[in-house]
DNA sequence: TGATTTCAGTAACATCTGTTACACATTCGA
DNA sequence: TCGAATGTGTAACAGATGTTACTGAAATCA
């Protein structure tokens, strides 16, 4: 279990440029700690929210899942950043229309619901954080639109591995053709045929769960 | 030219039960009235807004913009709402990602940006009011990333229609099989083949210039 | 009215993506 | 160590969507 000290000072290194010490000390304070392995689903389509998860370590993918349970990534969420779905999903109490998986081991500090309107009202820098939150979502939203309605599969293929190394930092992707079918909503046959052509043209080399991007 | 008196009526009506009397008379006092013919164009993508819009009457649809000039439209603004994404524009300077287009003859009501900011300090009506906008504005995203990714274009088809009519109140569509591609994204030619064989399943009637739906 | 433009219907074909089926290699576990 | 499970490569085919080309009807305008 973390101090609250250590709290403080990793929200510190992540917020302390946007929030108030005041505020970032009363966060340390309430947050409960949550650790996750790489893969661990932190939040189902259907959940209902009570904690408001901000992101301090790691990474965050951010999915819609359709009836059939077939997904489709939106985006991603980095250290400091917190889920805007999840803001509204706690105050009005609307199941969650999102799945979040943890893509490394990654550390939340999850912040309980009823402290985000009360903050809303008292400190502005959480307003600006929150309202910035939410844009930069919809920007990402929109990215993701851009991406599913203009470009092709093998366009997208390689957006989505290039967004992969750019945030795990990486040019050594660790993922079966199945799960980067899975995320583009696509079939393992095609995102094999697709990467056997990407490697053919040089962009990348072929391993078994395992996929190297020659550059960025 | 509305008086002020006016202006605060048709606030009053729209969203006296969100915003405080106080908080509507200082907009109703600070507003510009716009009205706008079926489809002009409000926002252009790349514009840089000074004036956050919010619809009093009527309906806009607001799409997207590759490079290339092709569309997809993304969701529409009704009475009482206001476009998220122009909030950012205003108070960080970013060019408009995106396009608005009246679809029927509106009224909207044009606040200077610099007032967002004291109202979100002023105002707790303002705030719920501008958190909710975005929500409202995310799910209808979710939405139209559920229909590319998850439905076939005959679907989305029959959809479109659909939140048409329940839009503008009537099963009349009044819309080139052009417009209706470029909204969506596709070809006339395809769209053109896909309604007549609604037409022979007995969903809709053709026209020209007119799709008649048989039922919601 | 007659010429022109706009809109819709249709066919033939191209391309992209998805499906099914199977082969083979690697890894894992009993 | 051997069988099972998993991951990848490939071919053949199917279906959805886009493209090109042409036709004729309806609307518009001089």
């Amino acid at each position: 279990m973390l101090s609250q000290e250590n709290k403080e000072q990793m929200l510190y290194a992540q917020l302390g440029y946007i929030l108030e010490p005041e505020l970032l000390t009363e966060m340390a304070k309430l947050a409960k700690v949550r650790e996750t392995t790489t893969d661990e689903i932190i939040v189902h389509v259907g959940d209902r929210l009570q904690l408001i998860p901000i992101v301090i370590e790691g990474s965050i993918k951010v999915s819609r899942e359709n009836e059939n349970g077939e997904e489709l990534l939106l985006y991603y969420i980095e250290g400091g950043d917190t889920c805007a779905m999840s803001l509204q999903c706690c105050t009005k109490k609307i199941d969650s229309q999102i799945k979040a998986t943890a893509m490394e081991p990654s550390l939340l500090l999850m912040i309980p619901a009823e402290y985000m309107e009360i903050w809303m009202d008292q400190y502005k820098s959480w307003r600006t954080y929150i309202i910035s939150n939410y844009h930069t979502r919809m920007m990402e939203l929109m990215e993701s639109i851009d991406a599913i309605a203009f470009m092709n599969l093998d366009q997208r293929l390689l957006k989505y591995l290039r967004d992969q190394a750019k945030l795990l930092g990486s040019l050594e992707i660790l993922h079966t053709h199945q799960q980067v079918a899975d995320d583009l909503h696509s079939s393992r046959v095609v995102i094999s045929r697709l990467l056997k052509q990407l490697e053919i043209k040089g962009e990348i080399t072929l391993h078994r769960n395992k996929i190297i991007l020659k550059t960025i």
